[in-house]
DNA sequence: AATGAATGAGTGTTCATTCAT
DNA sequence: GATGAATGAACACTCATTCAT
């Protein structure tokens, strides 16, 4: 079945550049349709509401993440590399697909209420990977989930200050500063 | 003027809290109306449009904060201090007003694509405490605005977590260690 | 309040006409709009959806007509003739709206099955009509909702037939050999 | 042709019973086409369209019911027994399909209106019968088409009574007592 | 100045029908 | 002949905005 992939994959394509051009109720199905070529109505034989495209979207790239992170995480031998390699993971994905960042960025605030916790997702990777540094002694004794939220502001806060103008350039190359800042800032959470 | 400003109150009280529920294209103007006990009709004396009701709670919120970054800022002997007390403040307007944080964090991608650049915002007065902090020979040169975001994401990721169900409790406990978090992170990213 | 008053009875009209001849689901809310010189959104003041407004034209008619039954036939001495007047009264409202009552026939299929009974029912008010001439001797002992049925049987087919072509001229003057069929059939049904 | 028939039947039977339960309008083709076991396109290598489907599945039985009525009418000697055996067959069809009967009942206000004259409908070989029977003195002259009206009546709205509730069991024990009302119903139509 | 009914353009969605495979 | 994905017109319904009262 050649053509549905094409379908599905056209109208992904469409619907994430313009989802993060518009944010979600800024796009009418019929723009997305003729972004991917596509009819209207061919739409919902993939998606069975603007909405669920929206979330679909949202959760796959959001799960797809977390998994990269969980495999990039693991093949790392500390605490260090571990860090470093997500955020280096992050900054690759900012610069691959900046709409795919952006409509990510907007869509947590449609999705996340809705998400229930599942071990897959960035978040609970990242905490997870403080969690055994903590274990092993590399990080002193702090609340997981907050260690996760400094190294996750640490990156996309930056990315929002590329998407908004305020910073230039690809974040590729930040990439090792970024590290150095979350991985200091998760060492600082645990002082005193 | 007592009467409009009790309008205006009322309603700005109204869609603040329903935008951070719904989202602004979630929200019907008349739901504001009713929840503000006000005729719709009236509703449109004050405020151009929806959007620029929507705009206007943004913007003007959002250069409050900067406002009082600013006045924090300049109160505070050296850059721990100054950082500390930003973070600080973050936590406090967090803990007094989830609905208007999380209105902000969500309406930000609607309205910072068409806001200026001005130096009463939040990014650019942590940027201006970084740049006085280098010329103070207290922080590594390093761009101020890289610096303004990674201390923002630390304390906005923080609370996007704890809007989402991944921390708990008031953020003010937490003033100390996301300011030290922060301070750290700033200073590691110039390491190197 | 002098307009909503014309806009409902306005669109009630226009409604009736355009589902008796096109059937419920044959009529847009457009053209319902359109023939009652009203925009569509104002229709929505009124009925919170098509399906309402048809469920409510024909639920009023059919209530209405089973109060009008129960008045005139309380004011009739014996059952004979309150059958005649009851008669009477279907052809009287045959000939003054064919076109109600072409809606009735066609969405009574639509609506008697989600509507619960009720003593105010043109079946129920009949029935009840039966019911008490027997009691009184004037009709052998039958099932009163039977007695109803081709009571109704005996007018209602005759009003299809002339809807369709069948029978011509108003229905008035047919009323009395109606009447007496009806009567007819109800006392043969109790027979042997 | 084995299978087209086997199709045909599968995909009447489903569209009867789906029309009976929802309308015409309230059955999308795929439900006919998935309760019938068929793909959506084969169904139109049968029919024209979704209304030539309705129209001929209204029309046949129609006609068929109007051939079984002059043919069951033909057999009997007087026109007592005649409208006797009319009634018994109409209750036995709806005994025996109660579906086909709903459906039968609500399109005829679809298709009656586009349904030239014919000789094999039912009104048609009824009211042939009542000419007949004036003819042989049996019945006071009256327009046959009346009398048809009323034989019809009694016993289609019995039929609707057991639809919507307000009578139960089978109908065929009632056949005698209908076909007594009818018959008296017909008689009395002429007096006077 | 306030009200809230009216407007009408715009939206998501459905579905009868077609046609490439 | 059969399939079911694709089409696209049509629809019910919403809602920001206006304006007569």
């Amino acid at each position: 079945m050649p053509r549905p992939t094409r379908v599905k994959a056209k109208v992904e394509r469409a619907a994430v550049e313009l989802f993060a051009a518009n944010g979600v109720d800024g796009v009418a199905i019929g723009e997305i349709a003729a972004r991917a070529e596509v009819s209207q109505g061919a739409l919902y034989r993939h998606y069975a509401s603007k909405e669920a495209l929206a979330r679909t979207l949202f959760t796959s790239a959001y799960q797809r993440i977390g998994a990269e992170l969980n495999e990039i995480s693991g093949r790392q031998p500390g605490f260090a590399a571990r860090v470093s390699a997500m955020v280096a993971h992050f900054c690759a994905l900012y610069d691959a697909d900046p709409a795919l960042f952006r409509f990510l960025l907007l869509a947590q605030h449609n999705f996340l209420p809705h998400l229930g916790d599942a071990p897959d997702q960035p978040p609970a990777v990242i905490a997870e990977t403080i969690r055994a540094a903590i274990n092993a002694g590399e990080v002193l004794p702090i609340n997981p989930a907050a260690g996760a939220a400094v190294v996750m502001g640490v990156v996309l806060q930056t990315a929002t200050f590329h998407l908004y103008g305020r910073l230039a350039g690809p974040l590729a190359p930040c990439a090792g500063s970024l590290a150095r800042a979350a991985l200091a800032a998760v060492k600082a959470l645990g002082k005193e």
